[in-house]
RNA sequence: GGCCCUAUAGUUCAAUGGAUAGAAUGGAGGUUUCCUAAACCUUAGAUUCAGGUUCGAUUCCUGGUAGGGCUACCA
């Protein structure tokens, strides 16, 4: 992940080759260089939008050209304001407060822009990068052990939301998956099924077959448990007891056998691994998300072991007295990593090893994104450390995509007390939550179930999936089920709710027979509120740009939270559809289809639904 | 112990080194004969502490405090 100043100055570059903020720094550079004869450096002239409460569109920070007009703040901030005006008619006026110049645009250039992306098709045509890049982005990476927590849908929503963000963006994006599907957490399972199962399976349980394995995985645990603390009375300490405890030398053995291809343990793992499967691939198509390119640690281990061995025989790692085999990583600042465990079975990095050689051999890409949390952030480190030292140059392209933890307000979730947030549990309470609350509401009386259902679905995955990718994706964030619900405020469900009163006026203007005349848009005098409008209108592809370069979804969530408020105070105090005048009617009409357009994209952009009503 | 991350209204989140730190929610009050009141309006309320760099610091640096993570022959 670059670092935070990178993304910023990435973004800045990107700005300025959007057209109002070229024109404005170039023409501030002729402005001084007229004035004051002095070449300015670029990063010296700091323009921003004017805060809300000063009039103005754009403002320039006049502190560091002081240094070449040799004035006060004030009278620099006059002449190159002076200079502006009388010699570009774009801008209409300028004041000077304190340090700051702010200068406003004609209203006529903002309403040519805005009659232009009236008229364009794809609001996001405009953020395609010149290079366009190869980038494979991981998520979810499930172990098949448990069903999909809390957690997972943070990590499948923003890789998702990623994926479709970048492309977008022009870039060619596979959606990959790295199952865990071996291991000794398995096996636990497995054990336990064979041992207290009794034969069970999805079908004669009625359990969904994740949720039926992960039964398993806790009832290992807490036969474990109970074993260790025989041993703890006898007075070993309690690493040693839950290692010697039979149950784990069982489970053990199992990963032994299993890696060593014992058919028993093998078909037995082939049809748990089954069940598992169906209930994850449930969950996703619940969830909207998929991938183009699954991958299974079960398969890409075994490559992950032969690169190590041929980096053994390099002597790029070294192999211990009990034949374990390590990377010594002093010199980039890490420690000593095992790769091998002395019985010669694979460790998790192992496999990872493994798996970015396959997909770079796959796709050549030059960007794989690994959506995993922070908590991670040193195997990551590690990982990519290995890979350049066995000589692949392509791990520069991996990219820990590093978010931040989800924590319940009493904290973490802890398996142990039963905190965990089920994925299927909680999607299923969100939509139940806007069933209930629109029908509380009164609304969609007269529609059928079926269309009911499917919008109690929308509105209520919209709330979930906005709540979480509001936030700041590096940021540990809080998951408060009662805040969730809410359907007011800054939530999916506002957006949702101005979209729909505009296909709502929009229906009714068809009906009406009320059409756009794209003439209209130039021919009005626009209201403070619709200038106001159009000027958010026009930031979309910046910021789908910007979410982009900072991989943050977030961005885009915050944006359509803010065009939402705008919409709805003009649709507060302005009619469209009752107004005298017929151009102001058709005028207000393009202005609501377009922001409907925009509000759907970038919505899209984060695998939110928009409803046509609700 | 070592390394990393975080700290903003009661709470959950915003804020390129720039102006008077924005929203939401909760609190108090108001708006519907009119295109969906899941809306709109008014109101009170915050940068963990101590230094430093700077014309200017929530933002950058150092230290303290508090919280979280990593430091496995777990994944």
């Amino acid at each position: 992940m670059e670092s935070k100043a990178l993304i910023y100055y990435i973004c800045r570059l990107k700005f300025y080759v959007f057209v109002m903020e070229s024109i404005l720094k170039e023409k501030i550079k002729e402005a001084i260089k007229s004035l004051y004869n002095s070449e300015v450096a670029d990063s010296l002239i700091q323009i921003q939008e004017t805060k809300k409460d000063f009039k103005g569109d754009f403002t320039l920070v006049v502190f560091p050209i002081l240094r070449f007009s040799k004035n006060t703040p004030e009278q620099t901030g006059i002449e190159i304001g002076n200079y502006l005006i009388e010699n570009f008619s774009v801008f209409s006026e300028y004041n000077v407060i304190k340090g700051f110049l702010n200068l406003i645009i004609s209203d006529s250039w903002w309403v040519e822009l805005f009659s232009k992306m009236s008229q364009v098709k794809d609001h996001c045509a405009s953020c395609m990068v010149d290079n366009p890049q190869t980038i494979l982005v991981e998520y979810s990476s499930p172990n098949t052990n448990k069903p999909l927590h809390l957690g997972h849908i943070r990590n499948n929503l923003l890789g998702y939301s990623l994926y479709r963000i970048l492309s977008t963006c022009g870039h060619r994006v596979i959606k990959t998956n790295i199952v865990n599907d071996r291991g000794i957490h398995i096996c636990k399972s497995m054990l336990a099924w064979i041992k207290f199962g009794n034969g069970e399976t999805p079908e004669t349980s009625g359990m969904k077959g994740d949720h039926l394995v992960g039964k398993y995985y806790v009832l290992f645990e807490k036969e474990l448990k109970q074993q260790s603390e025989q041993l703890l009375k006898k007075g070993i300490d309690e690493e040693t007891a839950r290692n010697s405890a039979p149950l784990m030398l069982e489970a053990r053995e199992m990963l032994l056998k299993w890696e060593a291809g014992d058919k028993e343990v093998f078909d037995l793992w082939t049809m748990m691994n089954s069940w598992v499967y169906k209930g994850f691939n449930e969950t996703y198509e619940k969830l909207g998300v998929d991938f183009d390119k699954i991958y299974y640690e079960s398969d890409t281990y075994k490559y992950g072991k032969e690169i190590v061995s041929k980096a053994l025989n390099s002597n790029i790692l070294y192999k211990n007295s009990d034949s374990s085999v390590w990377a010594d990583l002093t010199s980039d600042g890490l420690d000593q990593k095992l790769l091998l465990r002395s019985d010669g079975t694979a460790v998790y990095i192992t496999q990872d090893l493994g798996t970015a050689c396959i997909r770079h051999e796959e796709f050549n890409f030059d960007k794989c994104i690994y959506v995993v949390g922070n908590e991670q952030n040193y195997h990551f480190q590690v990982l990519k450390a290995i890979l350049k030292k066995m000589g692949y140059q392509w791990a520069d392209g991996l990219i820990h995509f590093s978010y931040g933890m989800v924590e319940l307000p009493e904290g973490r979730m802890k398996s142990r007390e039963g905190t965990i947030v089920d994925a299927d549990d909680l999607i299923k309470e969100m939509t139940d939550t806007a069933r209930e609350v629109s029908l509380e509401l009164g609304k969609l009386e007269n529609y059928s179930n079926e269309e009911r259902e499917e919008i109690f679905r929308q509105i209520g995955l919209g709330a979930l999936k906005y709540f979480i990718l509001k936030v700041d994706p590096r940021k540990n964030m809080t998951f408060n089920p009662v805040d969730s619900i809410d359907f007011n405020g800054n939530t999916g469900p506002f957006i949702q709710y101005t979209y729909a009163r505009i296909r709502s006026v929009l229906k009714k203007a068809t009906e009406n027979n009320l059409k756009e005349d794209l003439m209209s848009v130039t021919s009005v005098k626009q209201t403070d509120k619709e200038l106001q409008l159009i000027k958010i209108l026009r930031k979309f592809p910046f910021v789908v740009s910007e979410a982009a370069v900072a991989y943050s979804p977030a961005i885009i969530a915050n944006y359509c939270y803010d065009l939402s408020k705008e919409y709805n105070q003009f649709y507060h105090d302005h009619s469209i559809l009752s107004d005298e005048d017929e151009n102001i009617r058709s005028f207000r009409l393009v202005l609501s289809r377009v922001t409907s357009e925009i509000l759907n994209s970038g919505m899209s952009l984060l695998g939110i639904e928009m409803p046509e009503r609700m």
